[in-house]
DNA sequence: AAGACGAAAGTGGTTGA
DNA sequence: TCAACAACTTTCGTCTT
């Protein structure tokens, strides 16, 4: 590879020294125009919502203090039981033998129910550790295959289809970009089973889930090419205007999205071919060559009209100096 | 020679009758 | 169930640098 050229290339990760709380990534690249950090692997903004690991009360005296403080095991539908167990206590006002009673009916209740989802959940942990997901994501898998099964849409099917369709709808609504294809091959199935999972999933469930963002994937792409943030943040910008002009409606949104780095990468002399990219995202060169072709007609224009003068100025000097190599 | 571009034919999924 | 359709892929030829 052109080891040579990397050292003297403006590293794509600055010298922060965070890890995404969602996935636990370290290359958390931060954008120069909004001051914003931004995960390399999952496409989580950091820097607008940091963990806030303080309480979430406030208290003006010793009483108050004592009487909102509330702790305990954090609640998750990840576990069994959300993490809790519940008994029932000898308390005075029943006799023990209706305490014994009771035991025995919330147990069976209890246990009848969780028993049934616990080894979907112990997939769904597994299969998270290894697609390194955030927690948010984990649990809304774990709470959709809840619900699927409390409504008896498991029954009589697949357990990984469903694990695996849940796993990829959680994806999807917490915005991490995992395509569908890396969530069946890691359960050994066909896209096109899982697919079909998902969507009977959430016809039955009534849930909507819109189309992934092609923003989503610019990290990732420009992360395994190693182009710098510089390109990422403005490939972001051409897909908010393309979104607007509706260039990237019914459009695989990873092929838009690098179309759109390509696009970002000429203006600022980083040159990657074509190939490069469609291969980093995982499509055809002549998809990326069609979406850009998209992009050149309505988007170029209003974009370059769009940026300050002296990132345009930047733009022509990174160009230059390019160039001159 | 490498990369960009375009045309044509084929593929697999979706939609509506 | 089937045909029509849109998006994408594969393949290949031509043009440009």
């Amino acid at each position: 590879m052109e080891g040579g050229r990397k050292s003297d290339k403006e590293s794509l990760f600055t010298e922060v020294k965070f890890t995404c709380p969602r996935c636990g990534s370290d290359q958390i690249i931060k954008d120069p125009n909004t001051g914003e950090l931004v995960c390399a692997s999952c496409g989580l903004i950091l820097s607008t919502g940091m963990v806030d690991t303080d309480k979430d009360w406030r208290a003006f005296d010793a009483d108050e203090y004592m009487d909102r403080a509330h702790t305990g095991a954090p609640v998750t539908p990840t576990r069994s039981g959300y993490g809790l167990d519940s008994d029932i206590a000898m308390t005075s006002g029943l006799s023990r033998k209706s305490v014994q009673t009771l035991r025995r009916t919330h147990r069976h209740v209890s246990d009848a129910r969780e028993k049934a989802v616990e080894p979907a959940l112990r997939k769904i942990r597994l299969a998270a550790e290894t697609l390194n997901l955030p927690p948010e994501t984990v649990e809304d898998a774990a709470m959709l295959y809840r619900k699927a099964a409390g409504e008896g849409l498991v029954k009589g099917r697949s357990m990984d289809a469903m694990v695996a369709a849940v796993i990829y709808a959680a994806c999807r609504r917490t915005d991490v970009p995992r395509s569908l294809e890396e969530v069946a091959s890691l359960f050994n199935l066909k896209e096109k089973e899982v697919g079909r999972s998902f969507r009977f999933l959430f016809r039955k469930l009534g849930i909507r889930i819109p189309p992934p963002k092609p923003e989503n994937f610019v990290y990732a792409i420009c992360a395994k090419l190693g182009l710098p943030e510089r390109v990422a943040t403005q490939a972001i910008r051409i897909l908010k205007i393309a979104r607007q002009q509706g260039a990237t409606m019914g459009r695989e949104p990873v092929g838009v999205a690098a179309a759109a780095i390509y696009m970002a990468s000429q203006e600022f002399g980083e040159h990657k071919t074509q190939r490069e990219l469609a291969q980093a995202a995982g499509v055809t060169e002549v998809t990326v060559r069609n979406r850009y072709k998209e992009l050149l007609a309505k988007v170029h224009k209003l974009w370059l009209e769009q940026l300050p003068e002296d990132l345009k100025k930047q733009m022509a000097s990174f160009r230059e100096s390019a160039e001159g190599q």
